[in-house]
DNA sequence: AAATATCTCAACCGCAATGTG
DNA sequence: GCACATTGCGGTTGAGATATT
């Protein structure tokens, strides 16, 4: 599955994993840990690039990665999580114990952007349906003549740990400001404040983790909206206005009425003189 | 049974951010 | 401050599996 090699570029392998090469790659993360992908190729003579051991880790060998069908409970959060944060794939992953942004990527591709196309409410009924596709799952994973890598995987996934990686958290913390997406994948990535004060989702998410999210990403996003904002109050832009549908995803604003974007998320998201103002919120959230 | 369409998912690519000398 | 190397992320590809005609 997967590319072909393309090509031998400076004499490094591409496509499909081998065997030998995954157990070079995990003795190497066993003894030296991650992060340093691209002497990995220089110690072990593995001929592979950095970047494909980093992908080849993350994505497949790391002991702790979750295989098999997404939970109904997954895909809600999935669900939710990419209406607040868009394409943010290695975010929503840091929310989902064992799951690989690649995963969810392909996951929402290939089945939730669908459904979120064609508007359709997340309908147990067709929950149900998708089995179609994890009795596929099933069929393969029951299938006697399992490649190498899929017997390796069974393996890898029987021992696993179901606890979140370390790098989960860095995940949060290292994750870059880029604003969420509103052009991805054609769904819609406005924050609701339905979703904001959605107290599953809010649950769902550990204090903790929340404020490094917010910390992190919002609170610049509410930097830049202060500047813009400036600008365009002050400039030809007049009064900060959202589109119809941003306003109605926000729930409770009438359409057409100006929208100070700043002053609606800010109790959320900017400090109090005593800090965050979420600490007070942290008796409503578990871990 | 064969041809075709659809789906899954591992892997590649390009870009941006970050680190290092 | 600059150039280069490395890392991490999201978008995309395409082989193989499965479903449908």
């Amino acid at each position: 599955m997967g590319r072909s090699p393309r090509c031998s570029k400076d004499g490094l392998n591409k496509g499909a994993w081998t065997v030998v090469e995954d157990e070079i790659l995990k003795n190497y993360v066993k003894s030296k840990g991650e992060g340093k992908w691209s002497n990995l190729a220089k110690e072990t003579g593995l001929k592979r690039c950095g970047k494909s051991c980093r992908l080849r880790w993350m994505n497949y060998l790391r002991p702790d990665i979750k295989r098999g069908n997404i939970s109904g409970d997954e895909e809600e959060l999935i669900t939710r999580l990419h209406k607040l944060l868009g394409n943010r794939w290695s975010l929503i992953a840091g929310r989902l114990p064992g799951r690989t942004d690649n995963e969810i990527k392909n996951y929402w591709n290939s089945y939730l952007a669908k459904k979120a196309k064609d508007s359709l409410p997340v309908a147990r009924s067709n929950i149900e349906k998708k089995p179609v596709y994890g009795l596929r799952n099933e069929a393969r994973n029951d299938q006697a003549n399992v490649t190498p890598q899929q017997h390796m995987e069974d393996q890898n996934h029987d021992s696993k740990v179901a606890t979140r990686p370390s790098t989960d958290t860095n995940q949060v913390t290292t994750e870059k400001s880029k604003l969420p997406s509103e052009s991805s994948a054609g769904s819609p990535s406005s924050t609701s404040r339905e979703d904001i004060n959605s107290s599953d989702f809010i649950l769902d998410l550990s204090s903790e983790d929340l404020c490094k999210m917010l910390d992190s990403d919002f609170a610049k996003l509410v930097d830049v909206d202060m500047n813009e904002l400036n600008n365009a109050m002050e400039g030809d832009g007049g009064p900060l206005l959202l589109s119809e549908g941003m306003e109605k995803s926000l729930g409770g604003i009438e359409s057409g009425q100006p929208t100070n974007l700043v002053s609606d998320f800010r109790p959320l998201f900017l400090e109090s003189d005593d800090g965050w103002l979420g600490d007070d919120m942290d008796v409503l959230f578990s871990d």
